[in-house]
DNA sequence: TATTGTTATACTCTATAACTATA
DNA sequence: TATAGTTATAGAGTATAACAATA
């Protein structure tokens, strides 16, 4: 086996165990989000609404279509977590989180910190080490 | 910032990294496999089928229903990658790779590792750094 | 009785295209 | 003319339930 095969095998294996954790960590996400009656989908868009934010941005920040976050914005609004209000420019509607969603917002923050993987398995010291390699990964350089 | 609220506070930005790389990591798999006329799924079921397995076995390691290992394998056959062999129980049915099946494993297993970002943004040394670690989040310990 | 794979069907997620109102 | 959001619609992906064959 040449060093290049190595190489290859190797990223092989590191590329499948990413892949493995990631889907883990999504059914956690999933599962720790359900019950509080929100699929995935619109818990994620609660956490990105720190600030309130176009639309447009969260299109983005979900890579998905902008129809669909009217879509998600319909559901957030029938569920009281979010309200549309109109931005500087009159055609930028912006989601704000209402009360509830700011007090939703923090639940499934905690619980996510909470139930993560990387909370439960990792030690501090490990998770320092884990970051930097992470935001390589991320293309952050 | 009591250092609990650090480690939550660590704790979600480091699963919203392996989030992001995760979506990063199945759009990378997505395109590389695309120009090989494979859909992911079906990318990710050759890849599987190092070994002929049995369907059930499939539906678990992609985490789907066995009624949808059917959809998959009948159109792993209509593209004459895969074909149904009877098991010794004979309720079972094994799929096992054609000829086709073997190259376009192996094309697919060749194109994936070249395109990985973990051989593309990290050295080796990172990589040795990074696998225990993955290995702990994969809980296989 | 429990399990494997299949079938038919239906549901969820998400995008596309055409539209409106602004810019 | 280009952009933000909306609407209606369609497609992909995936599950559920009932079934046949086998254990």
């Amino acid at each position: 086996m040449t060093s290049h095969d190595r190489q290859y095998a190797d990223a092989r294996y590191l590329s499948q165990l990413l892949v493995s954790i990631a889907e883990q960590a999504k059914a956690d996400f999933a599962d720790t989000v359900a019950p509080l009656g929100l699929p995935i989908h619109l818990a994620r868009a609660v956490l990105l609404l720190d600030q309130p934010a176009p639309m447009r941005d969260l299109a983005d920040q979900l890579a998905c279509d902008r129809s669909y976050i009217t879509n998600l914005a319909d559901q957030l609004e029938e569920l009281e977590l979010v309200e549309r209000v109109p931005g500087q420019d009159r055609r930028v509607k912006l989601l704000a989180l209402t009360k509830k969603g700011v007090q939703t917002r923090d639940a499934i923050s905690k619980a996510v910190a909470e139930r993560s993987m990387v909370l439960q398995r990792l030690t501090d010291a490990q998770r320092e080490t884990l970051r930097p390699l992470l935001e390589l990964l991320a293309g952050q350089e």
